[in-house]
DNA sequence: GACTAATTGCGACTATTTCGCAACTGCCGA
DNA sequence: TCGGCAGTTGCGAAATAGTCGCAATTAGTC
């Protein structure tokens, strides 16, 4: 498993809780905390929720997955390596879709070249309407 | 005062909590629930939060007041008429800068044309550093 | 001035996240 | 291989944030 070196590389004691969190995230995509929690509780019950918060801050503070605030309040945690998407969030329905980072790059050129403002497209949510709401 | 006829016309009872509650968001920009709450209580001490949740929600059906995610976690909100404009939040410093709309514009357009998508630029934070941080 | 429905205040309650602390366990060095 | 230390875990308590039910109050209408 390619995992352990990831884990050790960067530090961190590589534990089943850790281990579990970061596969638990880098399987489900998008997840909140608590659903990253439920599914590691699937082949680990004993797991405590604030492990799970703690790996999440400790795996992010590493660089290995990041958040993002997709509105309603909770963050959602991803696998770092799939963060080449943006996030289309309906307002209606709350579907999340992707769009290719490309897609906003003239957008944060115009605000780079504009206001000096650097923007993080990994951690960045657009809202409104998906396309079977605007119907 | 104007803001009876707006408060009226709306189909709402003017009550001083509901006035208070409207002019304290005009009067701070952006604000959290608790900053109004706060605001508030500077001239009515005996308002209580949940009056202030509830009127900021019944100001947001009746299109007076919107709210937007900052990032951290609670919404933040703003006078409707002052919404023409882009938040951009940095995530170094916290601080939030405004951008005009149509900086936006043609991304809004290739996320239409691309994917059908109609982003709702006014409910919609851009993350990433500010020109300060990024020095 | 009186009636009705909207609104307020209050307290309880839920959900989410954080924290302290004792017990445990990876990892390093001998 | 064994032992010790620091990093990690589990657990319960505690902040934080927002919601809800209900009785009392009050704005708007006639």
């Amino acid at each position: 498993m390619a995992d352990k070196h990831e884990l050790r590389d960067k530090g961190l004691r590589l534990t089943p809780q850790r281990e579990l969190v970061l596969s638990a995230v880098r399987e489900l995509g998008h997840a909140t905390p608590e659903e990253v929690a439920e599914k590691v509780r699937a082949t680990h019950p004993g797991i405590n929720l604030s492990t799970v918060y703690r790996n999440l801050e400790t795996l992010e503070n590493v660089g290995l997955v990041q958040h993002t605030h997709l509105g309603h309040g909770g963050a959602t945690y991803h696998a770092a390596e799939e963060l080449t998407h943006l996030h289309l969030v309906c307002s209606d329905c709350g579907s999340v879709g992707d769009a290719p980072i490309n897609a906003a790059a003239n957008f944060v050129q115009n605000l780079a070249d504009d206001y000096g403002f650097k923007t993080d497209v990994t951690h960045f949510a657009v809202y409104g309407l998906c396309a079977a709401c605007v119907k």
